[in-house]
RNA sequence: CGCGGAGUGGAGCAGUCUGGUAGCUCGUCGGGCUCAUAACCCGAAGGUCAGGAGGUUCAAAUCCCCUCUCCGCAA
């Protein structure tokens, strides 16, 4: 079938090359328009559109989709694919292929609809999660489902980790369900409502971390919000992000926050249990095992993030 | 030209403000002690202090100028 690809980030790189490696042809790749980014404002381009580049594909990188559907029509698509393309389409746009449009969804549906489904799985400690290959309509990942599926979160993930293997699961899935729908087997699963739920983007703050929390929890949201926004916390006015940890189940005699003990690693005390940090990234410096860092700082137990 | 931090032996840092023999913790190598050890003791190697046959100076890691690289914020 020929293929319009919509997407943006590295997530939708994978099911892209692997869409460019089937029997489908991708006759155009739709992503969001370059934005300025880093230090110095320099203008990047999306992930997809370097990929696309790459292989010759045509790109077009619209400020509102909603206004091309002429362009889209005239490109004669059997179907259209959404991968975390970063725009709601509207009902014009999505009644433009006469296959429809279909979503790479990084979550099992109905649970975990919306933007950050990796992060949130793990923040809310679930042990598994997967994908869903889902058509896409106007509600937000509400539409009915054509096939998942499952993968185990490990106690190591963290987003960016499982955010790669989901990426290529998801790769996998999607050309089983473009395959299931050029032969007419697909089916249609509708979404069971009562099962939903919804979270919505991750903000920097989310990084924040609140010691008086338990050091699963604190655990958890290290490795959900890695490697954006980060978990930070603050230290002698400074900020440090904490890239790295592991649950201690000991317990210290102090407030949550404070360093209870320093040996390869950081240890400080939570609202439950400890947590040992084990890289850490100091404002303006490079992220580094705990235990470079302690070979050219005082030691400073006692200390108290605040 | 958005704001800011930083580039010093293999690693992480101090020294820069108040120019004048390059230092700390760790690692490496050799030796000692020890039943033994990531312990302890002694010793050694290893740096043109990011780069510029740049400026100032009797003298620059340190002050001034330019370039490169890394990072935090921001987006």
């Amino acid at each position: 079938m020929n293929v319009i690809y919509l997407g943006t980030p590295e997530f939708a790189v994978p099911p892209l090359e692997k869409l460019v490696n089937s029997n489908h042809k991708v006759i155009a790749v739709i992503s969001q328009p370059d934005r300025p980014k880093g230090r110095g404002y320099k203008l990047i381009s999306p992930p997809v559109v370097e990929f696309a580049r790459k292989h010759n594909i045509p790109v077009f990188q619209f400020a509102n989709i909603n206004k091309e559907a002429q362009a889209l029509l005239s490109l004669k698509p059997d179907i259209m694919v959404t991968a975390a393309y970063g725009q709601i389409l509207s009902k014009e746009i999505l009644q433009i292929a006469p296959y429809g449009i279909i979503n790479v969804h990084a979550s099992l549906l109905p649970k975990y609809r919306g933007p950050a489904p990796v992060q949130w799985a793990i923040i809310k400690g679930e042990t598994k999660t997967g994908v869903t290959i889902m058509q896409t309509e106007q509600g937000l990942d509400t539409g009915d489902i054509i096939l998942a599926k499952e993968i185990d979160i490990e106690e190591k993930d963290n987003s960016a980790t499982l955010m790669e293997k989901l990426s290529n699961l998801g790769a996998q899935a999607l050309i089983e369900a473009l395959d299931l729908i050029e032969k007419g087997e697909a089916k249609f699963t509708p979404q069971d409502n009562e099962q939903a739920s919804y979270y919505p983007m991750l903000k920097k703050e989310m990084g924040k971390i609140d010691w008086s929390k338990s050091a699963v929890e604190i655990d958890r949201l290290v490795r959900g919000v890695y490697s954006w926004p980060g978990a930070y916390s603050t230290l002698w006015g400074k900020k440090f992000k904490i890239l790295k940890t592991k649950v201690n189940p000991k317990e210290y005699p102090l407030k949550a926050g404070t360093i209870a003990n320093i040996s390869d690693v950081i240890t400080v005390m939570c609202g439950k249990n400890s947590l040992d940090i084990l890289i850490i990234q100091e404002e303006g410096g490079k992220a580094m095992n705990v235990s470079d860092y302690l070979r050219g700082h005082k030691r400073f137990v006692g200390e108290r993030f605040e």
